[in-house]
Order: C-alpha cells, then sequence, then structure tokens
DNA sequence: TCCGAGCTCTTGAACGATCCAAGCGGAGTG
DNA sequence: CACTCCGCTTGGATCGTTCAAGAGCTCGGA
C-alpha cells in the first residue's frame, strides 16, 4: 500500500491505518476498531491486527485523529510571570501535579504564556484553533478578566480558585480551604500556649488574604482571645514582612506571627535574626504553602501546606466530566490543607 | 456553504477556509495564501479576504494544518518528578522562560512526564504521534538514556546541558558554564580577602558537580592556595550540606565556603545557625542557582545565577534551526552565568 | 425453506487545511 | 495582431483518521 506509492523511498515513513490493515488483511476501519473499540472485534481477528500494529509500530496520528473527533486531548495553562523574589513555588508544584494527572487521563498539557490582554489573546487562539479542549485556569483573584471572558465565551475550563467575585458562577472549581489553614495554624500555636499571635496578611483587597485572615481571627476569638492591633496587612514581600513584624512585635508583642505566605513569614525571620531572637525558642513563626523555603530554611517553617495533588486529581475529573458532557453544570470543590509543623513554632 | 450544509442549525460552528471564500468572494487557496504567503495576493484581494477573515473571526483549524503539513509546532518538554526538599528552582524558571520564547518563535510548549523506561516511552508516542515537533532536553545527567535514544533515534531535539559523556556527539545543546560560575564566586570571596575557601560539592559521578569544582579550584590555584582537605561531596540536600559544613569548619577552619548549590549553602547556614555564627560578618557562603531560597532567606545568599532566559533564547533558535534544515548539524553553545551577590559573603 | 436479528467486517465519505498543476487574464514583444 | 510569459487564481487531490451506512455471514424460529 505505502510501497506501493513511493517504490524508490527507502527510509521508513510512519505507518497508517491503511499499513497495518493491509498487513493483518482487514479494513482500515478495523484496525480503528481494534484501537478504539476492541470489544467490537472478533477475539482472534483483534489479536492478528494487534500483532501487525506491534510488528509495524504504529502509533495513530494525533493531527488526523484530532481533525476527525475535533479533539486534541490536550488542555491548555497559562503560565503567569515569575515573581521573583516571593516564596511561591504553588504553581510550580501544581502545574506537575496536573501533568501528572492528566497523564493518566490521557490529556496532555500545553503551556502558553501571555499577560494582560495578550492573555485573552492566549485564550482565543487556543481555543479557536482547535489546539486545545479545555483550560484550566489558576489565578482567580477578584475580577480576573480571563475567567469572566472563558465563562462569556461558554469556552471550557476548570478553575483552580473560587469565583470569588461571583458566587453565581456556574464553572467548576476546585480551592483550597486558606481560612482552614491559617485555623489550623493558629490553633497550633494557641495549643502550645502562645496568647498574643499577630496576624500578617496580603492588602484588604485581595479575597484570599482575607479568607486567610478570617482563619486566624475565628480561632482566636473562639478562645476569647482579642484580635484588636495584632494585625497588619501588606504586599508580599519579604520587607514588607520584615517591616511588619518589627512594627508589630514593638506595638503590640506578639510571641507568635501567622503570616498569609510564606513569603511573609521569612520576612518575619529576618526581623527576628536582627533583634538576635530565635525563631520556636523566642518567636514562633507560621507561614502559608510550604514553599522550598520553608523546608530549608533554618530552622524549618511551619507552614500550610496545600494539597496540590488533590487539587490537581479533583481538577482533572472536572475536565473529564466537562469534557463528556457539554452541558456539564460545573460545580465547586473545596479541598481541606495540612499543617506541616517545623521547628519555627518551638 | 456551511449554512447549506446544516440549515436547521443556528449555533455557529467555527467558521473554515471555505467559508471565507465564500464570503471574499475568491477560492480557498487564495485564503489561504492571504494567511500563510500574503505576497502573492494583489493588495486589494488581499485587503478583502482579511476582511473577511475578520468578519467571520476565522482562525485556522490547527488539526487539519497539522495533518497537511506534518508539523504540530509544538515543542515536548519532559517535567521530571519534583525533589521536595530542594532548592532547585531552575528547572522552573526555565520553563517559563522556554514558554515565553517559544511563543515567538510560533510554538507552543506541551508538557509531559514519566520516570525511568516510562520516560522513554512518553518520547516515543508523543515522537511517532506527531504530537510534537521536536524535545527540549534539560537533564543530561550521566548516560541519561533519555539523550542517548533521542540520538539513536535521530528524534529532533535540543538539549540544555553537555553531552557530558559523548564529546563526539552531535546535536545542538546550550549549557552554562558552572566552573566559571564558581570561579567567579570564589574569587569574589578572594578579593574579599578569604584564604581559605572550602567547596561543597556533589559526589564524584556527577559531571556537573565536577565542573563546578574545578571552577572553585582553579581560582584557589591561580593564587596560588592550596585545595587539600578543604573540599568535601556528599548528596544535594540540605543535611548533607550542614553535616559537611560542621565537618569542614572543625577540620580545614575555612573562613568562607563555596556550594554547587543553593541547597548545600542553606545546609552551611544552618550550621553556623547552630554555633551561632552569622553568615557574612563570621563565615562567607556562596551558593549556585540563585533560587527563591537564597533571595528570600537571613541574611541574602550569594549566589551563581544561571541566564537562563538566554539559554531559552538560544535553545528556541536552535530548535529552528533543526526543524527548518533536517541536515542540521548541531552545535553547542556555552553561556556564562552571573554572580549575584548579597550579605552572606559580606 | 425463508426471514429477520445479530454480529463482524467493509466501504465511501468527511474532517479542514495545504500542495499541485492547470487555467485564465493582462502585459510585453516581434 | 498573434504569441509568449508572468502572476494570480482555480479545482482537485491529499494528509490519516473516524463516522455512517451497508454487506455478508451465522443462527434460531416460523
Amino acid at each position: 500500500m505505502r510501497g506501493s506509492r513511493t517504490t524508490t523511498r527507502i527510509s521508513v515513513a510512519a505507518p497508517t491505518l491503511a499499513d497495518v490493515a493491509e498487513s493483518a488483511g482487514v479494513s482500515r476501519q478495523t484496525v480503528s476498531n481494534a484501537v478504539n473499540n476492541p470489544d467490537l472485534l472478533r477475539p482472534d481477528t483483534l489479536v492478528r491486527v494487534q500483532e501487525a500494529i506491534a510488528e509495524l509500530g504504529y502509533v495513530p496520528n494525533r493531527a488526523a485523529r484530532n481533525l476527525r473527533t475535533r479533539a486534541s486531548h490536550l488542555v491548555g495553562l497559562r503560565l503567569s510571570p515569575v515573581l521573583e523574589g516571593n516564596a511561591t513555588a504553588v504553581g510550580d508544584r501544581f502545574v506537575h501535579s496536573l501533568v501528572w494527572t492528566s497523564r493518566e487521563a490521557g490529556y496532555h498539557v500545553l503551556l502558553f504564556s501571555g499577560e494582560g490582554p495578550a492573555a485573552i489573546d492566549g485564550y482565543e487562539d487556543l481555543l479557536r484553533s482547535t489546539a486545545v479542549d479545555a483550560f484550566v485556569v489558576t489565578d482567580t483573584y477578584l475580577g480576573n478578566p480571563q475567567a469572566t471572558w472563558l465563562r462569556e465565551r461558554r469556552a471550557p475550563f476548570v478553575a483552580f480558585g473560587r469565583p470569588w467575585d461571583d458566587p453565581d458562577a456556574r464553572h467548576p472549581w476546585v480551592d483550597v480551604d486558606g481560612a482552614a489553614g491559617t485555623e489550623m495554624a493558629t490553633r497550633h500555636l494557641l495549643d502550645k500556649g502562645h496568647t498574643r499571635v499577630a496576624w500578617i496578611g496580603w492588602r484588604k483587597d485581595s479575597f484570599i488574604g482575607e479568607d486567610r485572615r478570617s482563619g486566624w481571627s475565628r480561632a482566636l476569638r473562639e478562645r476569647g482571645l482579642s484580635t484588636t492591633g495584632m494585625a497588619s496587612r501588606v504586599e508580599d514581600t519579604v520587607s514588607s514582612g520584615r517591616e511588619a513584624s518589627a512594627v508589630l512585635l514593638d506595638e503590640a508583642r506578639p510571641s507568635a506571627f501567622v503570616c498569609a505566605s510564606d513569603t511573609l513569614a521569612m520576612g518575619v525571620l529576618h526581623t527576628l535574626a536582627e533583634r538576635g531572637l530565635q525563631p520556636g525558642r523566642d518567636i514562633a513563626v507560621a507561614g502559608f504553602d510550604d514553599s522550598q523555603v520553608a523546608q530549608v530554611v533554618h530552622p524549618g517553617l511551619t507552614s500550610v501546606r496545600q494539597p496540590l495533588e488533590e487539587v490537581a486529581v479533583a481538577v482533572v475529573r472536572s475536565l473529564e466530566d466537562l469534557l463528556a458532557t457539554p452541558s456539564y453544570v460545573g460545580e465547586g470543590l473545596l479541598l481541606t490543607p495540612s499543617l506541616t509543623v517545623r521547628p519555627s513554632t518551638g
């Protein structure tokens, strides 16, 4: 078949369905069925075809399959620009988990980039050109134009992150209960005997930041402790954390800090180092994200760990439902983080 | 055209080349040329077609294009499993850079996973199914079966990392001169007045580790200083770095450490903290990779920074050459890192 | 014996783009 | 004026797969 077409060509072109069909003495469709619906074949035929496939080393051509089935088995993931100086390796840990999980579901992850309007273009292009079947959206911060755009466009996507700005949003999402995480961290400190536990979080316009803060205040009030004057809201940088902790130490005299991120917690460690205070012994510190920094810093930073592997599994599951059922009504799933305890909390 | 086929269908199916052609009153080929070879069209025709494209919101279907042209404009990148507890965010920084750079070249990055033999299967599958045009290989450590396999298979790929085990390898690669980096770090310390500079590196079977070590020893010998007893070779973990530095401090009495990685450098910081020594003031420490950890740790870790953006650019350029010229003979490119100086070296 | 059901396999067409070679018109030339 | 040539345009074929429909066979029941 292939040989008759190109008689002089020596180099082996990739075998096609037709080649396998001829080799096995069956039709193309039968080979296709052997690959995609083995149940339809008589056992002996199936074996024959499979042998031919193995012998020729046949692998279906994705482009052709994608064209016919209108599916690429790719999910698009936009990589947000790196934020240097930030301790958030969360994104990357998630990417790893997502890649691993989607492989088992027969999907691959396609990365793309773009900021602002260019990001929308990226989504648009990949979607229109049928390059991907769906998207995974990771940063659903307030008024994120991406999520809004995707929603309006009825583009299939699953979000890692709640639709904070729109509780009626009907798309599937998976998120981690940040409040529960900070609550665990705070309780852990209270159980250790601390009564003055300070909070360093993000600016008020961050839904995620306020959510995490609520876990801290809930834990304190639960024990009848006041939160007044014990909180600070700053940018998510090391120096902000350093300055905020210095001020809090002077004014509120806390014996422990709970932070909205490991980055901020590192800022606290800076302040302690500058004042000759020892983390864990003199002042307790807890962070959020369990980043690499938390793991390798001295003396080891207690941190809230997001179950990113579970998140990835849930995201992929939603993705499968979404693609199997076009009318799929999204639902949300909230996972609970865990606390990784290290010496920084004594 | 499209309407005549599906008269009752209201929902707008994606417009095809034929739809645009009809709308603009030209043939399919003319539309195709308008997209791919605008020069071939008479200016007024071009405008007319482009207007029709814009009006219908036409975007070429990738699957169809891929099928015809036998190219996917995707490059595969295998994500190696995360190593928790390691400070190497290098991989992730590189991924970001690669995604950004390849976008400008019209390529997207396809992630996949798999360890050991499964990794080979991943390559095999993506290659045979024409899912990707080429690969980017990142870990070309000693006897890496992937690189060998790809080479034998004549699969198009560009490596980030030298072919250590085979100097005759004729594939394109880009790497960073680790020895130059450690040499810079060591010189920086010597210039600061240190005369006893210790080395903590990886085990001897690591080419990369030995390369980095050579930069350190070269810098010392250049100044007539002896390296005897000043080096330790261990696993790339924080605790190994801690133990090695403790031993070296006792036996060799160095005033500075140069490490093969930030992970090991963090181990040194642990030892210093345990002994009440202050990094930068009492003992100088330099790491390698300029990871997030180096940036956020107290007091800031001097570290060798790989020019990953440049690496990505070079990799993509090689990729383009490779794909444009099937017989492309690979060449290697060695880039020089820079030194990010922070308080840990005084 | 005949018919229909059920199973297995085959056939022709379609997916949407690009490549190919021929067609067509207009400008340039003898 | 006829002819050639150049450049844009055209229809048809093609990439490799899956879909939809149908053909051949066996088997059981009337």
